[in-house]
DNA sequence: GTCTTATCGTTAGCACAGCTAACGATTTCG
DNA sequence: CGAAATCGTTAGCTGTGCTAACGATAAGAC
């Protein structure tokens, strides 16, 4: 007779991961601002960095977005010069995107800006305490894999 | 010689958590929409709900939001039915925002639908993943506290 | 080899959230 | 009483999310 308590458990979880993931993402956005660059375009401009060419479609389902949303995220990294769109010899209904040196750069720079503010409470904390959010942050990465998968 | 190794640390944690934020509000968003709550409606109406009345003022700031942002998602709310402004007799400039019986309602039945979603991915975890996940989410809102203390 | 259907990305148009600037109303203080 | 501060609202901008509709291209039917 768990099932009550794990629920109970599962309610107050839910609710905590959800309010800190907003208040996270609003302190997190003054910082990504000073770089120009949204959190959407910036999620965004690390797939494409990392992920190497995708194309819209692929970019538009990692990022669990419709396809109108993405083109204009893509439009406004483009027009910042961070990405470039590219069709492809074999489909043409294909628009690859590719990351921009500068692109690449940015990203980095806003990486950079946003670990130090993270860092400076990071440093509140015990290396124990560090590796546990650590664990938490890869269980919940975990977690929505498979809310996704499950849809 | 450490500080390099946990910088490091800070930088991939700080990445995996803000990706993690934005795709569980991805995710969650989804199930708000059935209650015709965006997140940040549902996060305003949990503290007036759980807070007793406030301010409008107090309300924007516990949000980490502007007034006239705030303005405007009390406006909303209040157009559903879900809370009430009331003037304060003692000052006259300060609108108390209530909830309504509505509004309570509404609350808990996006918590119970959200929960949901969640309950059937936290069932493929054992009570120990939860247990981590529940420590990890405590330690995240904490680190949350010190980043707003820090401003 | 057409012709139909499906897929991909874009455009158009809507709602909402975030901001700054400016303003009216009220309170507080000199 | 009059000046300054505080509170909430309005106006106007940018950006993100959606659906619906459309052109262009590819794939499949015949």
């Amino acid at each position: 007779m768990t099932s009550r308590k794990r629920e109970r458990e599962a309610l107050a979880l839910a609710d905590q991961l959800h309010s800190a993931a907003i208040h996270l993402l609003r302190h997190l956005r003054k910082e990504d601002d000073a770089s120009g660059l949204s959190a959407p375009r910036l999620s965004a401009l690390s797939v494409v960095v990392f992920g190497g060419p995708v194309t819209l479609g692929q970019l538009a389902n990692a990022e669990q977005v419709k396809p109108p949303t993405m083109t204009r995220i893509v439009t406004g990294l483009e027009k910042d010069g961070l990405v470039r769109r590219e069709g492809d010899a074999r489909d043409g209904r294909l628009t690859k995107i590719h990351a921009t040196p500068k692109g690449q750069k940015v990203l980095m720079a806003g990486r950079a800006r946003r670990v130090e503010l993270l860092a400076s409470a990071v440093e509140g904390l015990s290396p124990t305490e560090v590796a546990e959010l650590g664990r938490g942050a890869q269980l919940l990465r975990e977690l929505i894999d498979s809310m996704r998968r499950a849809q």
